[in-house]
DNA sequence: GGGGACGATC
C-alpha cells in the first residue's frame, strides 16, 4: 500500500502554511513552526512563537495562528494515487505521447477563420452581394386572388367588425404612411389597443392589395414563447385562416411556418437573435417588428443594438418598434428621433386607492408596535446604527405627508401610516381587505400581487383559516411559476355566481398570465428582483419596491372587462419615491452568453458594441464575463473566439453547460449529461404546490438514489419518466411525483436538440441521446459526476465538516467557496438532506444570495476529477519537501511527486485533446490514442472512488 | 430551512 511511502495522517494539512500568501512566505512560516506534524503539536507549543511577546500578545499570537490554520484547512486537501495506478497510467501516457497530433478539418478551419478575421460590417457587405429578393409577378397574382377570396369570406368580414373597433384602427393610415416613408417607426400603445395583432396585418394587406405581396415578409418578435403562439393563432383566426397560411409562428423547437413570402411570422426574440448569427442582413425579410421593447429584456436590447447597425446596410428593411406608452422617448431617441405614433388603450378606468384609504375603509389599525427583529441577536447589534438611521429616515419622510393629509383621514389612519411597520407586507391587513371586498363590493375576481412564494403561502393560509372563509363561497388560487396552477386552465374559468375568485400571484400575472374577469387588484407594492453585484460577483434576489411602470401594469389588470378598483398597499408618499421604471435586465445580469453570441456575429470589440446599447452594462461585469470565457478556453488571450468557443456559441445554452455536453460526447455518457444540461438551462420539472414543499423535497431525495447529486437526480427523473411513458403510465407518474409533463417533454426535446447539434458538429455518430453508441459510460457514476464538475468548473465548494441537526445536515453550516467564504446548500438541494459524504467537494451551477448565499444545485465530486478537469497555476513543493497541486487559485492539494506528475500530465494532455477535438471534431475512436488518454483519466477517477477503505479514502475527503 | 418573471435558426 502507498501508506508505507506517504502515510496520509502525517501529511495532514495542519502542518502547512498560508495558502494565499506567496510560496516563499509559506515555506518560511512553516519552518518557523519547525515542521511539526499533527502528532507533535502537543509537544513544544511555545517553539513557533516569536520572541519578545508578552501576556496578551502571546494569546493574540496563538489566536491569530489558530485562525490562519483553520483557513488553510478549509482550502487544503489531500490526494494520492495508488502506486499500481501510477504505473499503469504512466505507461498509457508514454504511449499517448508518441501519438501524432491532429490538424484542422478543412471546412471547419475556413469557417473558423472567417469568423475570426471578418468584421460584422464586412460580413454584412459580403452577404449583401448574395441577397436580393426579386419581385415574383406570378406569385403576386396568385396571392392577390387569395386575398380577394379572404375578403369575401364571411367569417373574415365578421371578424373585421371587431377589428375595426380597436383603437389602433383609427391610426391605420397614419401608421402605414409612417412606415412607408421612414425606415424606423415607433408605435406606442397600452394594453388592448391592438397594435400586436393589427399593425403587421395592415402592412401585409397593403402589399397584398397592391399586388406586391412577394416583396413582403414580416417578422414580429415577442419576448415570450406563449405570446408568439397565441398572437399568431389569434391573427390567423382573424383572417379566417389556419396557421401556416399567411400567418405562422416560430419558437424554440416548435413552429408552424407560414408561406415563404407574403406572410407574418411571430417569433421569440431569441429566434431572431440566433438567426442573425448566420443571416446578419435578415435576408428576404422586409419588416421587423420588435414588440414589447419597453420590457427591456436582454435579447430585445441586443437586437435593437444590432438592428441599428444593420439598417444602414439594408435601406429597404423596415423596423417597427412597439412599446407601452411610457418611456417612449428613450426608444425614439435611440433610433435617431424616429417617428412615434401613439395609440390609446381600451382598458376600462380603474380607480386607485392607497394604504391610507384602505386603512380608513377596513378600519385596520393593527400594525405591530415594536420593530420586529427576525434577525439573530448578533446581527441586530451589528446593524443597530443602521436600523435607527433608517427609522429616522422613515419618520422624516412620512411626517410631512401625514401632516398634509391629517384632516382627510381618521387619527388611527394617520398613526397607522406613521408606523414604519405599515410598509411591511401585512397578511392580516391583506386578509381583512380581501374579505372586505368580498362581502361589500360587487362581483369580480380579486388579484393580489405579492413578492414571492413565502408571502403567497402565508396569505393563502390566512385566508383559508379565517372564520369568514368557506370553500363554497370562495375559490382561492395561488399563482407562481413553480406551482401547477400556472399551467392549468382552471384559474381562467369564471366561478359560479356568488363565489368569489381570489388569485394570489407573483408578478407572473403582470405580463405572462392574463385573467380576464379580474375587477379588483391589490398591489402590495413589492416584488422580487435578481441583481448582479459586480464587486462581490454574486447574484442576489432582493425584495424591492415596485416601480411606477409595474404599478400601472398591475392596475391595468383590473380593467379588462369592466371598470375596476386597484388598492395599493403603500401611501401616496411612498409612491412619490418609487422609480419610474425597473432596471433593464442587461444591467442586472452576467454577460457570458451575450458576449459569446456577439463574437459569433463577428463583433470582436464586444465592450465597444455594448457601449452603444440603450443601457450600457457596467464595464467590470463585461470584464468578469470575458475573464470566465477565457478561463473556459472559449476566448483566447486576445479575446478572440477559439475553436472550442465557436462550438459552445453554436449551442443554445450557457457556455459552461455547453462544455459539459461536449465532454459527455467525448466520454460517451450522453443521455444522463444531456438531461443534466437540459434541466440546468430550462427549468426544474418539479412543481411545488402550496403545503407540499416537504413532500416534494422527499421525492427529490428518493429520485437522487445514492448519487449525492441534484443534477443526476434530474437525470434519473427523465429516465424514469421515459420508462413510464413507454408503459403509458406517465400521467399518474407525474401526478404522484409532482412533476410537470410539459416541462419534461420540453426537456426531452431539448436533449434531442443538443444531440442533433453535437452530431452536426461531428462530435457524435448518432443523434439519439439514448443510442448505446453514445452511452458506453453512462452507468459510471463517478465519471458522470466528474463530467458535471468539469462543465461547472470553477463553481466549486467544499464542505468543511458536517453538522447534524435533527438527523439532517444543517444546510447553513460549514460549506465554503474560495470567493464567498461560507455558503449553504439551498434547502431544496438533496445534499442539504444527506447525512454523510464520501468526498468534501461539490460542483454547483446556480449560486444566489438571499437570506444566505445558497447553492441551489449541487453534485458531490471526486477531487481527482477537479484536479484533472480544473485549472490552476500548477504545482510544486514547499521547503519542507511537501508536494502540492493547486486547483484554481485557492484550493490546494497535498500530494507526492509522482501523483502530482501524473495528475498534471493528464490535465495538460486533456486540455490538448479538447483543443484538438475542437479544431477537428469527431467522436473518439476506441482504437485511437485519444481513447487511451480518456481511458487513463477514467482509470484515475475510478481508482479514487470511495471504497470504504480508510487508508486513502479518508484523507481524500470522507467527512463522516 | 426556502424558490420574481422570461429566452435560444435553417
Amino acid at each position: 500500500m502507498e501508506s508505507n511511502n506517504d502515510e496520509p495522517r502525517r501529511l495532514d494539512g495542519r502542518t502547512v502554511s498560508g495558502l494565499q500568501q506567496a510560496l516563499r512566505e509559506q515555506a518560511i512560516r512553516a519552518m518557523n513552526r519547525g515542521g511539526r506534524s499533527h502528532h507533535g503539536r502537543g509537544g513544544g507549543r511555545h517553539r513557533g512563537r516569536p520572541p519578545g511577546l508578552r501576556g496578551r500578545e502571546i494569546g493574540m499570537f496563538y489566536r491569530q495562528r489558530a485562525m490562519e490554520r483553520e483557513q488553510q484547512e478549509e482550502l487544503e486537501s489531500f490526494v494520492l494515487l495508488q502506486p499500481e495506478i501510477i504505473v499503469k497510467v504512466q505507461k498509457m501516457l508514454s504511449e499517448y505521447d508518441s501519438a501524432s497530433t491532429s490538424t484542422f478539418r478543412s471546412e471547419f478551419e475556413n469557417y473558423f477563420k472567417s469568423i475570426r478575421s471578418t468584421s460584422f460590417e464586412q460580413n454584412m457587405k459580403e452577404k449583401l452581394l448574395e441577397s436580393c429578393v426579386e419581385q415574383d409577378d406570378r406569385l403576386d397574382e396568385k396571392m392577390m386572388i387569395e386575398y380577394d377570396e379572404m375578403m369575401d369570406n364571411l367569417k373574415f368580414q365578421e371578424n373585421m367588425i371587431t377589428r375595426e373597433k380597436l383603437p389602433v384602427n383609427t391610426k391605420k393610415e397614419e401608421i402605414l404612411n409612417a412606415i412607408a416613408s421612414n425606415q424606423v417607426v415607433l408605435i406606442s400603445g397600452d394594453t388592448g389597443c391592438g397594435k400586436t395583432t393589427q399593425v403587421p396585418q395592415y402592412v401585409l394587406d397593403s402589399y397584398l392589395s397592391s399586388g406586391k405581396a412577394s416583396l413582403c415578409k414580416i417578422f414580429c418578435t415577442q419576448p415570450r414563447r406563449i405570446s408568439a403562439i397565441t398572437v399568431a393563432e389569434r391573427v390567423a383566426w382573424e383572417r379566417a385562416q389556419h396557421l401556416g397560411e399567411s400567418v405562422g409562428y416560430q419558437i424554440r423547437l416548435q413552429s408552424v411556418l407560414p408561406h415563404e413570402r407574403g406572410s407574418i411570422t411571430y417569433c421569440t426574440t431569441g429566434i431572431l437573435l440566433k438567426r442573425l448569427e448566420s443571416d446578419p442582413l435578415l435576408n428576404g425579410i422586409s419588416h421587423i417588428f420588435l414588440d414589447e421593447v419597453h420590457e427591456r429584456d436582454v435579447n430585445t436590447d441586443v437586437v435593437m443594438g444590432l438592428l441599428k447597425e444593420i439598417i444602414s446596410h439594408r435601406p429597404d428593411l423596415k423596423v417597427i418598434l412597439m412599446s407601452a406608452t411610457f418611456n417612449t422617448s428613450t426608444f425614439s431617441a435611440y433610433f435617431n428621433n424616429c417617428t412615434n405614433i401613439e395609440v390609446q388603450g381600451t382598458l376600462f378606468p380603474v380607480t386607485e386607492f392607497y394604504l391610507e384609504d384602505v386603512l380608513e375603509e377596513t378600519k385596520f389599525a393593527n400594525f405591530p408596535e415594536e420593530v420586529q427583529r427576525k434577525r439573530p441577536k448578533w446581527e441586530k447589534y451589528r446593524n443597530k446604527y443602521k436600523q435607527s438611521d433608517s427609522l429616522d429616515d422613515y419618520t422624516s419622510f412620512i411626517e410631512p405627508y401625514a401632516r398634509s393629509v391629517q384632516d382627510k383621514y381618521s387619527k388611527f389612519v394617520i398613526e397607522g401610516i406613521k408606523n414604519p411597520n405599515s410598509e411591511k407586507i401585512n397578511v392580516d391587513l391583506l386578509t381583512a381587505l380581501i374579505f372586505h371586498i368580498s362581502f361589500n363590493k360587487p362581483a369580480g375576481a380579486i388579484l393580489v400581487f405579492l413578492p414571492g412564494y413565502e408571502a403567497i403561502s402565508k396569505l393563502h393560509t390566512s385566508i383559508t383559516n379565517s372564520k369568514f372563509y368557506s370553500a363554497e363561497k370562495f375559490k382561492v388560487y395561488a399563482l407562481h411559476s413553480m406551482m401547477p396552477t400556472a399551467d392549468q386552465k382552471s384559474v381562467f374559468s369564471r366561478p359560479p355566481e356568488n363565489v368569489r375568485k381570489v388569485i394570489i400571484s407573483t408578478n407572473i400575472a403582470e405580463t405572462s398570465i392574463t385573467i380576464d374577469d379580474v375587477v379588483y387588484v391589490i398591489n402590495s407594492g413589492k416584488s422580487k428582483m435578481t441583481n448582479y453585484n459586480p464587486e462581490t460577483k454574486l447574484q442576489t434576489l432582493e425584495e424591492v419596491w415596485t416601480t411606477l411602470a409595474n404599478n400601472k401594469q398591475r392596475r391595468g389588470r383590473a380593467g379588462r372587462v369592466q371598470p375596476g378598483i386597484c388598492y395599493h398597499l403603500f401611501t401616496r408618499a411612498r409612491e412619490f419615491t418609487m422609480d419610474a421604471l425597473p432596471t433593464p435586465e442587461i444591467l442586472r445580469t452576467r454577460l457570458e452568453s451575450v458576449i459569446l453570441n456577439l463574437k459569433m456575429l463577428r463583433i470582436h470589440d464586444v465592450a465597444q458594441f455594448l457601449r452603444k446599447l440603450v443601457s450600457v452594462p457596467d464595464d467590470s461585469v463585461v470584464q468578469t464575463s470575458i475573464a470566465l470565457l477565457k478561463r473556459l478556453n472559449a476566448l483566447d488571450e486576445r479575446e478572440f473566439i477559439t475553436p472550442l468557443g465557436l462550438h459552445l456559441a453554436r449551442l443554445p445554452i450557457d457556455p459552461q453547460i455547453g462544455k459539459m455536453i461536449l465532454l459527455a460526447a467525448l466520454f460517451k455518457c450522453v443521455d444522463p449529461i444531456t438531461s443534466v444540461a437540459a434541466n440546468l438551462s430550462f427549468k426544474d420539472p418539479f412543481y411545488r404546490p402550496l403545503g407540499k414543499e416537504k413532500l416534494v423535497d422527499d421525492i427529490r431525495v428518493k429520485f437522487s438514489k445514492d448519487t449525492k447529486s441534484d443534477h443526476l437526480m434530474a437525470a434519473n427523473v427523465i429516465t424514469e419518466y421515459r420508462e413510464e411513458k413507454r408503459k403509458g403510465n406517465e400521467r399518474s407518474f407525474c401526478y404522484d411525483n409532482f412533476l410537470s409533463i410539459s416541462t419534461l417533454n420540453q426537456l426531452e426535446k431539448m436533449k434531442g436538440q443538443f444531440t442533433d447539434l453535437l452530431m452536426e458538429a461531428r462530435f457524435l455518430e448518432s443523434s439519439d441521446p439514448t443510442d448505446p453508441k453514445n452511452n458506453y459510460n453512462s452507468s459510471n457514476l463517478d465519471l458522470l459526476r466528474s463530467i458535471i464538475s468539469a462543465g461547472l468548473y470553477p463553481n466549486v465548494a467544499k464542505v468543511r465538516r458536517v453538522k447534524i441537526c435533527k438527523r439532517r445536515v444543517d444546510p447553513r453550516m460549514d460549506i465554503i467557496t474560495p470567493e464567498d467564504g461560507r455558503v449553504s446548500f439551498h434547502p431544496s438541494s438533496i445534499n442539504s438532506k444527506q447525512t454523510g459524504f464520501e468526498y468534501k467537494f461539490f460542483a454547483y451551477f446556480m449560486k444566489q444570495k438571499s437570506t444566505a448565499i445558497y447553492l441551489f444545485d449541487t453534485t458531490m465530486i471526486n477531487p481527482r476529477a477537479l484536479l484533472i478537469f480544473g485549472d490552476g497555476e500548477g504545482a510544486g513543493f514547499d521547503q519542507l519537501g511537501n508536494h502540492f497541486i493547486l486547483l484554481g487559485d485557492s484550493f490546494r492539494f497535498r500530494t507526492n511527486r509522482v501523483s502530482a506528475e501524473v495528475i498534471l500530465k493528464l490535465r495538460e494532455k486533456f486540455d490538448e485533446l479538447l483543443q484538438k477535438k475542437a479544431i477537428n471534431p469527431g467522436p473518439v475512436d476506441p482504437e485511437s490514442e485519444d481513447a487511451l488518454l480518456l481511458g487513463a483519466i477514467t482509470e484515475v477517477l475510478n481508482a479514487g472512488r470511495f471504497s470504504g477503505h480508510p487508508d486513502y479514502s479518508s484523507d481524500e475527503g470522507n467527512v463522516m
